[in-house]
DNA sequence: TCTCTGCGAAGAGGA
């Protein structure tokens, strides 16, 4: 049996005399999976006993309270009358099963657990090796897949044109590079004993519950890892760290039935020329036999890994026997450690940070290892959740009826599935997702990219699987890119930068010039002027509606001017094509989009950097480019990372985390952020440190290095009223007597058809209807019937919209209605002549939503015209904030 | 059960 719970209490490691002969154990206290945490330890099946036997006891020595504790294939007994259970033979013992530790940094951590952790902190940065194999990797793929050499090569090595460019390499002199691994890979495989294709498989993506690892294995042949190395290796035996992986992978298809006992590692610089010094052996490929005592060995690696996890500690090196002194990364190591005052192996250069950078390091390093977790724990609803849960969750399709697959270019597949109901989910046409024949950990399941998404469903997938279910696959890379932001921050980061973002300097500014960028408007002409001469950092405030992504495209273009390179980013697509779209319509365009092609918008498309051509024109596209724009996300990406700016001008920085804010401006000399603190904070998975933007802590801590706009041109003045007495102290006004004089009249409405009570700008209806759940039905009709009404009135639906704060309540009313209905969240940044919002309480207000009254700043500044407030008065007079709202729409 | 956008998904190397 499996015997899974929270540790309770670990005991020493012993040696006890067995018949077997000296023995060592430790016993580990558990409080079993389903046991009420309140249970009383006299209550006996509260707490339950394990002995760990032999190696094991390694893993009792990193155990901790409260870790989670998983022993395979435990043995049952009693003693004294107590039910206890042991390791047997078979078992496995993994700690902390639920934080899944990826199949590669089993095998750095095997190396040394410092590199482990610096390549954590640092990401890896655009090398060649790392371009080069990647290459190799793909064309393997591609090989197996039946695919013509040269075709493949042509392709992969053109997909890599932007990163070879940039790292100053000719396609020809990489595909010869590349034919030449290759030619190691075909011999191989024209040895004859791979003729059945059947046998093969390419990337196969493991998750593994039990042992808490996740990766994608090269290849399986015949149900047996295969791993490609486009290193070197004339001993006879593969390189340590590289059956560790092998074996890793091993150990995840043991999960799933089908045992591995040999790996194959496959050393594409091996070529046929050269004999194995020791063997003669003249194949690239070396086999090693996987045994029970390899895979234990992985796991307690894996459990080194997540025992250190748990307490955010951070591996020193001495805990591996890897010579410093041959380590590439040793000088990077010893200024890491340096710099964060760490104990290391390899040792220490220079001096430490201030106390204060390395608190924020520590305090950030934790929440972005909190957000991780969270990640996890979106893998674990994979399989933890059932399909329906999933379902309703919105991070699964199910029930696809398999219609179809066809082979594509490259020995790929297009498969399609129907769809049986109409089920909403995340995934979206472009994104990266999991398909499988139903079960998407325990049976076939590929990563696919998501081509179509309408009745009929299209993936590409490198293999053909029958889809019956599509699963959101959860990413890190956001975490991981939060993190190495942080390193370059404070590692990486200009002192006088850092003095800013510390509190020890305040921003200056130079007076570069008096002239006026826009006349009719001076807050906005003061925020152009404050960025332009900001020798450090802006900060522009942008209240809804007061023309921020005008102003961006001012300041941009004044920047340009004065012959600075900028960075244009922001947290969402959508912004940052908004300010783009804002730049061409002020007569500028020398700017080079970086992004995913599903990512950036159709218009945009035409100024997408091209990732893939030949090398340098790609790269002096990007690197001769006056203005670069991309999401946060992307700035930390590789690329991106190797370029620099002179000033990074950050859109919705209210929304972005620290780190978030931090991945555009380590870009640069200089910062400009624009933003809303008064609306929608950043949205992370865990409370903590992140909550709170860059761009609030800087206003607040240097109010002269911001500039309120304050004229706003979307709201009459009675439905901007509320929001800018409860949030801007009153400084928010309308720009013109026309904005604040709006009305439906002006759409050539005739508002007397309208009722009564619709007459004010704002007006508020009492639902009085009861919350089920997160939706409220009454609600819905309501709010149906009233759009009805405006429609009768001549408002055309494109100019209706309406507001929810929940997504179940999102669908509710979409299903009454053809106007668009979506979440505040998803509102934010937008606008339309009529809004109506949904408040879905009854009762009383409770809830994080109802707390966080950004949220409803939100909601009600999306209206120009008309704004219609739809809830249970009995339950909003309860709160004295909304209260005032209710009495503000009531007057 | 609160809200949710991004991102190549992984990829290398030597005494």
């Amino acid at each position: 049996m499996n015997l899974r719970g929270r540790i309770v209490e670990v005991g020493d490691e012993r040696e006890v005399e067995t018949q077997y002969g000296t023995r060592s154990l430790a016993e580990v206290s558990i409080r079993p999976d389903g046991v009420d945490d309140d249970a009383d330890a006299a209550d006996g099946d509260a707490y339950v006993r394990v002995t760990l036997w032999g190696k094991w006891t390694h893993t009792a020595d990193l155990a901790e309270p409260g870790m989670d504790l998983l022993v395979t294939d435990a043995e049952e007994s009693e003693y004294r009358g107590e039910k206890t259970y042991s390791t047997s033979k078979e078992s496995y013992v993994v700690l902390e099963p639920d934080f899944l530790v990826d199949v590669t940094d089993v095998r750095s951590w095997v190396q040394c657990p410092r590199m482990y952790y610096l390549n954590k902190l640092s990401g890896i940065p655009l090398n060649y090796p790392v371009v080069k194999g990647t290459v190799v990797h793909e064309v393997f793929g591609d090989l197996l897949r039946g695919r013509d050499l040269d075709d493949s090569i042509d392709e992969r090595v053109a997909e890599a044109g932007l990163q070879l460019g940039l790292l100053g390499y000719d396609a020809a002199e990489v595909r010869d590079e590349v034919r030449r691994n290759a030619a190691a890979i075909e011999g191989w495989l024209a040895q004859g004993t791979l003729t059945e294709e059947d046998a093969w498989r390419s990337e196969y993506t493991l998750i593994s519950p039990t042992f808490g690892i996740k990766g994608r294995a090269d290849a399986l042949r015949r149900g047996m890892p295969v791993e490609l190395k486009t290193g070197k290796n004339l001993r006879r035996d593969p390189r340590f760290q590289d059956k560790i992986q092998a074996a890793a992978y091993a150990l995840v298809l043991a999960e799933r039935g089908v045992p591995a006992d040999t790996g194959t590692l496959l050393y594409t610089k091996n070529t046929t020329l050269e004999r194995n010094e020791e063997s003669g052996d003249l194949s690239p490929a070396k086999e090693f036999s996987i045994g029970k005592g390899l895979l234990e060995f992985v796991v307690r690696k894996r459990n080194e890994i997540a025992a250190m996890e748990f307490d955010f500690s951070v591996p020193t090196g001495f805990e591996a026997d890897a010579k410093c002194e041959y380590c590439f990364e040793k000088d990077t190591c010893m200024v890491v450690s340096g710099r964060l005052n760490q104990e290391s192996k390899a040792g220490q250069i220079g001096s430490p940070l201030p106390e204060d950078e390395r608190d924020y390091f520590d305090r950030l390093y934790r929440a972005i290892e909190e957000e991780r977790r969270e990640t996890h724990e979106e893998y674990r609803k994979l399989w933890e959740q059932s399909a329906e849960e999933r379902a309703a969750d919105d991070r699964a399709i199910l029930g696809l009826e398999p219609a179809g697959r066809r082979e594509i270019e490259g020995g790929r597949w297009e498969l399609r599935a129907t769809k049986t109901d109409d089920a909403v989910s995340k995934l979206r046409e472009g994104d990266i997702c999991l398909a499988s024949d139903g079960d998407p950990v325990g049976g076939h399941a590929e990563l696919c990219r998501i081509r179509e998404l309408g009745d009929e469903v299209v993936v590409t997938a490198d293999e053909p699987v029958s889809v019956r279910r599509l699963d959101v696959y959860p990413s890190e890379i956001s975490v991981s890119r939060m993190l190495t932001a942080v390193h370059d921050a404070l590692l990486k980061g200009d002192e006088r930068r850092k003095d800013v973002l510390f509190g020890r300097r305040e921003p200056a500014f130079t007076d570069r010039s008096s002239r006026t960028y826009i006349d009719n408007n001076d807050s906005q002409d003061d925020a152009v002027r404050l960025a332009v001469d900001a020798d450090d950092a802006a900060l522009v405030h942008g209240p809804p509606g007061t023309g921020k992504t005008y102003t961006i495209a001012r300041i941009v273009r004044a920047l340009v001017a004065d012959g600075n390179r900028v960075l244009l980013s922001a947290f969402t697509n959508r912004a940052v094509d908004n300010a783009l779209e804002a730049l061409r319509d002020q007569g500028f365009d020398s700017i080079v989009r970086v992004g995913t092609e599903n990512g950036v918008r159709e218009d945009m498309q035409e100024l997408r950097l091209e990732t893939a051509g030949e090398p340098n024109d790609c790269a002096a596209e990007l690197n001769g480019a006056p203005v670069v724009a991309a999401t946060t996300a992307s700035c930390g990406s590789r690329v991106v990372r190797e370029q620099s700016f002179d000033v990074a001008l950050v859109d919705e920085a209210s929304q972005l985390t620290e780190p978030g804010t931090l991945a555009a401006i380590n870009r640069a000399d200089r910062f400009v952020l624009v933003g809303d603190h008064e609306q929608l904070p950043p949205v992370v998975r865990a409370e903590n440190d992140l909550q709170r933007s860059l761009f609030e802590r800087l206003v607040e801590e240097y109010p002269d290095a911001s500039v309120m706009l304050d004229r706003q041109y979307r709201m009459s003045q009675r439905i901007q009223a509320f929001s800018s007495a409860e949030f801007y102290d009153g400084a928010l006004r309308p720009a013109t007597g026309e904005v604040a004089a709006q009305r439906l009249s002006d759409l050539g409405i005739d508002e007397s058809v309208l009722p009564d009570d619709l007459h004010d700008p704002v007006a508020f209806v009492d639902s009085d209807s009861p919350r089920v759940g997160n939706t409220n039905p009454g609600e819905a009709d309501r709010i149906a019937e009233l759009v009805e009404t405006y429609v009768a009135a001549g408002v055309d639906p494109d100019d209706i919209g309406v507001i929810a704060p929940f997504r179940a309540q999102v669908a509710e009313i979409s299903r009454r209605t053809d106007v668009t209905v979506d979440t505040v969240d998803r509102f934010q940044g937008s606008s339309k002549e009529v809004i109506l919002v949904s408040f879905v309480v009854s009762g009383r207000i409770d809830g994080p939503i109802f707390e966080d009254h950004r949220r409803i700043n939100v909601a009600l500044t999306r209206a120009k015209k008309s704004l219609v407030l739809v809830g249970d008065a009995d339950a909003l007079a309860s709160d004295p904030f909304y209260a005032r709202m209710l009495e503000w729409a009531r007057r």
